[in-house]
DNA sequence: ATATGTGTTGAA
DNA sequence: TCAACACATATG
């Protein structure tokens, strides 16, 4: 179920994420020297074998082992729950209770290996639509992020409060009660997806005038275009047909060539009808995407240029009808009302295989959240390298 | 001073 | 991968 491939998130902060390089036993066999007389180590005060009276009832106060997984004792009668990948251990946090420490991995074990994951009490758990919810939940997270919810403590919180955000439609699919989209919804998090395919973001383009106007054309620009829609030489001048997929499933077959006069690559037929109906302006964004599974399904996407002035009577005279302020993100009408609820933003059919496992997108997007939220995600500091 | 989580190892 | 265990660091 591991993709392979996957870094989720950059690691351009300096990771406090508890990975232990454990790459000594690699290369170094035997480095350490320890003191000869290894019979009665001590770490930390605990485990000592104090020999009281005779060594039968010597008193072994040796860490109790416990009988969950990921589960290790600490030396102050605590908890620690940890879980490997890629020969690495991933610190899980530390907890006064076993059992809560044994759900701390059941919680890490699902987000990273998924469905098949063996668990400690996972399965037993709640009704399926309940899962559902916390299968969505862990999608919409990176690993980092979950980590970082176990070793705190508030993962569990933070589910409750998706679980109120969220509800179900009757089709399976997830929509946000209040109606609003939100925030990660913004950034492909694969929860937001149609279908829940991991997908890699491929660039972006803020449309000229010209791209919307009526020359039937969108010019990609040449580095994006060589770099992920490349050209068989044959292919060049007379172009192929590509399929793009837009966020409600719609299918987009645009003509893409290479136009030696101005020497560009761009998109033509079928792109005018896309620049109508999604009814793009210049300066609005239009973004590529691809699928990172084996079918490499190309999904075109776009945002408006910027929020419409809130308040501003941009009409001056007119009747106007203030109260609804509607924002267009990657296809997403979202309408704000006085106080009603309406839009459902569609987020996921809850499927189950854990992403994670291939967003080769992860930076330009992680690139992207940061420029955004670099003010509200503070508290991401956790950083999964190399998972 | 104590708690936390890392370094390391042996076993599976 | 996994957990045991010693111990270096972080934390208060």
């Amino acid at each position: 179920m591991e993709g392979s491939s996957s870094i989720d998130q950059e690691s351009t902060t300096t990771d406090s994420l508890s990975i232990a390089p454990a790459t000594s036993s690699w290369t170094l066999p035997a480095t350490k020297t320890k003191s000869p007389e290894s019979l009665c180590r001590m770490g930390s005060g605990t485990s000592v074998i104090i020999d009281a009276e005779n060594g039968v009832e010597a008193e072994s106060r040796k860490l109790p082992s416990s009988r969950y997984k990921g589960v290790v004792p600490q030396p102050n009668g605590r908890w620690g729950a940890q879980i490997y990948e890629k020969h690495q251990r991933v610190w899980l946090g530390t907890f006064n209770e076993e059992n809560e420490a044994a759900k701390a991995y059941d919680v890490a074990a699902q987000k990273f290996r998924g469905r098949d994951a063996v668990t400690n009490f996972k399965p037993l758990l709640e009704n399926q639509e309940s899962d559902d919810v916390e299968i969505a939940f862990l999608n919409s997270h990176s690993k980092a992020e979950i980590v970082d919810m176990l070793r705190k403590h508030t993962y569990i919180d933070e589910l409750e409060q998706s679980k109120k955000l969220y509800g179900f439609t009757k089709d399976g699919m997830l929509k946000r009660k209040d109606g609003l989209i939100s925030m990660s919804s913004f950034f492909g998090n694969n929860i937001d997806k149609v279908n829940n395919k991991a997908r890699e973001q491929l660039f972006e383009k803020a449309v000229t005038p010209s791209d919307v106007g009526k020359l039937n054309r969108l010019v990609i620009p040449k580095q994006h275009a060589e770099k992920h829609f490349p050209l068989q030489n044959g292919n060049t001048s007379k172009g192929v047909l590509l399929n793009f997929e837009d966020l409600n499933g719609k299918v987009w077959r645009f003509r893409y060539s290479y136009w030696n006069s101005s020497q560009s690559y761009v998109l033509t037929k079928g792109w005018s009808r896309f620049v109508k109906e999604k009814n793009l302006k210049a300066g609005d964004i239009v973004s590529f995407q691809r699928s990172t599974s084996g079918d490499k399904q190309l999904y075109i996407d776009f945002k408006a240029r910027n929020v419409p002035p809130t308040s501003t009577a941009v009409v001056t005279n007119q009747v106007q009808i203030p109260q609804v302020q509607m924002v267009r993100l990657f296809g997403v009408n979202i309408c704000k009302v006085p106080a009603t609820v309406s839009n459902v933003v569609v987020i996921d059919n809850h499927n189950n295989n854990n992403n994670m496992t291939s967003c080769s997108g992860g930076k330009r997007r992680m690139e992207m959240e940061l420029l955004t939220f670099e003010s509200c995600r503070k508290k991401q500091r956790v950083i999964i390298d190399a998972l």
